[in-house]
DNA sequence: GGTGAAAGACATCCCAC
DNA sequence: GTGGGATGTCTTTCACC
């Protein structure tokens, strides 16, 4: 299932990873192939789930969301109902951008974007009033240093 | 400069940010607009940097980089000579996929893409040999609960 | 804000190699 | 697998209500 990629496919990837609203016309050009072959490789790899998804990147800050914390949690539950239960609380709330299982002694981090302090505050009790956690603690971002969707090729 | 953005702005852009392939016409006709409406409000939000650029979602498992790792790291250096080699070699390691500059006592967290924990240690040993820091500690992601590029709206 | 129309650019598919 | 060419769809810009 797994297509096996060679580095025109990767270079395909490379750039459609940072402009997906170039036309194929352009990419084909950037990795010297026939604008048909280019377009077929796209195809195939959308085909075969290399490429997900083609999304519009939008600024947090002019949109109301500027703030992001990061949580990290760690818990004294780790049945299978409580684990389902706090998977489906995550995924449901919309403030909530990412949330990882981790190794070692934090058990979970959570990636929220938020308004503000009081906004975070907010989340904070909705997310403690509908799931038991043993210790819940949150760091803010002062700077974003890097934050990109481009996988490393 | 910052666009006030109405409800059907909102719309376009949730729209847009699960899907960006989409054509102007089937948005049009979600958020109930003509196409030419559309269009002109999906351009000035381009133009005002609301919307930032469309990108293609590359499933890191399929290309080699399946490993998560979210790395906390805590410095004595903040003068900004050392803050600003830091960023440099940050951004020049595309491992390094996210990296945030925080409150509290973390100092700073990294996401970091790689192929296995072999090549995290080889990261590690990298990123160590060209800045110095007093404190690294990493933590795998075992599970991906929810990551999205999408922003709440 | 809406309509319609027209230009060109573009994606898409079939063919031959 | 590659490239060439035909076709229909979409974007983009116009003038106008």
């Amino acid at each position: 299932m797994t297509h096996i990629l060679d580095e025109t496919d990767r270079a395909i990837l490379r750039s459609l990873q940072i402009d997906a609203a170039q036309s194929v016309d352009d990419i084909s050009a950037k990795v010297h192939l026939s604008r048909n072959a280019c377009w077929r490789r796209i195809k195939a790899m959308e085909q075969s789930g290399v490429i997900t998804g083609r999304v519009a990147l939008v600024d947090p800050a002019k949109v109301g969301a500027p703030l992001t914390a990061m949580v990290l949690i760690r818990t004294n539950a780790h049945d299978a109902k409580w684990m389902a239960e706090f998977q489906t609380t995550l995924r449901s709330l919309p403030e909530v951008v990412g949330a990882y299982r981790m190794t070692g002694d934090l058990d979970y981090v959570l990636r929220v974007r938020v308004a503000d302090v009081p906004a975070y505050d907010n989340f904070y009790k909705r997310l403690t009033s509908r799931i038991s956690v043993s210790d819940i603690s949150a760091s803010f971002v002062m700077e974003e240093i890097k934050d990109t969707t481009a996988v490393p090729l």
